[in-house]
DNA sequence: GTGTCAGTCATACGTTCGTTTGATTCAAAC
DNA sequence: GTTTGAATCAAACGAACGTATGACTGACAC
């Protein structure tokens, strides 16, 4: 409740300007500007440009795989062989929470969460919390229980399927959005529907034949 | 088979960088030098480097519209209803063309695509040809009929959708690879014929229910 | 020979970038 | 009152950027 301290400021503007404008073309100067704060603040709060969109994607996604690996733990608390629907849910939907407030329906996150996934810069995929890579492989195991048939290489496929859903899904990919549409981005909990309806669709679909 | 002109070695030392490294991260000094090129070249031949990039993008989305186009016309020449699976091989597919010479299996164009995609750059959004509207609603038309109780933004997600798999998918989201699964980037064929079995099943995913 | 012109070249301009520095502020500690 | 240390500030640094300029090259026309 008390002021707003430098540093939270400019980790919000920072979380803004990066995903509008991508890394390289969110300016220190651009994003200290934004925050109210002296250009010289990042380098004393954060030591660096990267450091500071380090620290700007580990607010963002580590909520989300905290989110992810607890509702792992629920399902699999429950029964041993979760449902695809179940597990796309409990993979998908933190995605789509706490995307709410102050973010246009999620598409900002979103779209920072592009921005990381495109970006080829070195500094910028070195992100991941130690966390990610082992509830990612739980999660893989029991997609493989409940998918049984699949490939490991079609598996991987399919996961990654769901990342590219979650997160491009919900920015303008198009300039031109059909005007008779629904602006997608619009409305938050429709889109969550839609994702898990699609993926768990996808995730289901019987393993491609070897054949032709 | 004569010597390649400066203008293409432009071209393909720019489509190269700028896949790796993203527009902004992409000096027309970088990409002067893999080309061989004097630095003033870019300005002769290009005017500007927003301009260079909008002729490599031209370049690489160009044949992949028209053969999108192309084969929903083959499709419609056939039958006025075709299947969700046909409508999906056709958009999707010749994403996966014409992406095997010299690109490490689509990965290169595919993140070219995300580059294109995902930068939230003016300049760079202005890359499609008035072509790409008409024939993108066509395809709509054609979804929706073979999808009947669709709401059009449903229906609008999931096209969407479509392009995210297809060209997310095949670049390495994720920077460690689990070790004990092939490269999906490394076979095309493969990542075809997954893409197509996933967004098969996706699309054809029963509407999404009203209720919570 | 002279003129023409597309192409290439070295070089420089002005801007913006990330980072660093050293002074300054100010509340708490003693 | 003095000291301390975290925090903020204006200012400057060198590097890299996109772009523009003017000279040079060589083939072709007349």
């Amino acid at each position: 409740m008390g002021p707003p301290d430098t540093r939270t400021q400019i980790l919000d503007a920072a979380e803004r300007l990066f995903a509008e404008h991508g890394y390289r073309g969110a300016s220190i100067r651009a994003i200290t500007d934004l925050a109210g704060a002296n250009l010289a603040a990042v380098g004393y709060h954060f030591g660096s440009k990267a450091e500071l969109m380090a620290a700007v994607v580990r607010r963002v996604v580590e909520p989300i795989n905290a989110a992810q690996c607890a509702g792992l733990d629920r399902l699999l608390a429950r029964t041993p062989d979760p449902s695809v629907a179940e597990l796309v849910e409990a993979f998908a939907g933190p995605m789509f929470d706490g995307m709410t407030a102050g973010d246009e329906g999620g598409a900002r996150t979103s779209r920072l969460i592009v921005t990381i996934l495109s970006d080829p810069a070195e500094e910028v995929r070195s992100w991941t919390g130690a966390a990610e890579a082992t509830f990612r492989d739980r999660y893989l195991a029991a997609f493989e229980r409940a998918l049984p048939g699949l490939s490991p290489g079609e598996l991987w496929f399919r996961m990654r399927g769901i990342l590219a859903v979650t997160a491009v899904d919900r920015v303008d990919v198009h300039n031109r959005p059909t005007p008779d549409c629904v602006s997608p981005a619009a409305e938050g909990e429709a889109a969550r529907r839609w994702a898990i309806t699609f993926l768990a669709a996808a995730m289901s679909a019987p393993p491609t034949g070897a054949g032709r």
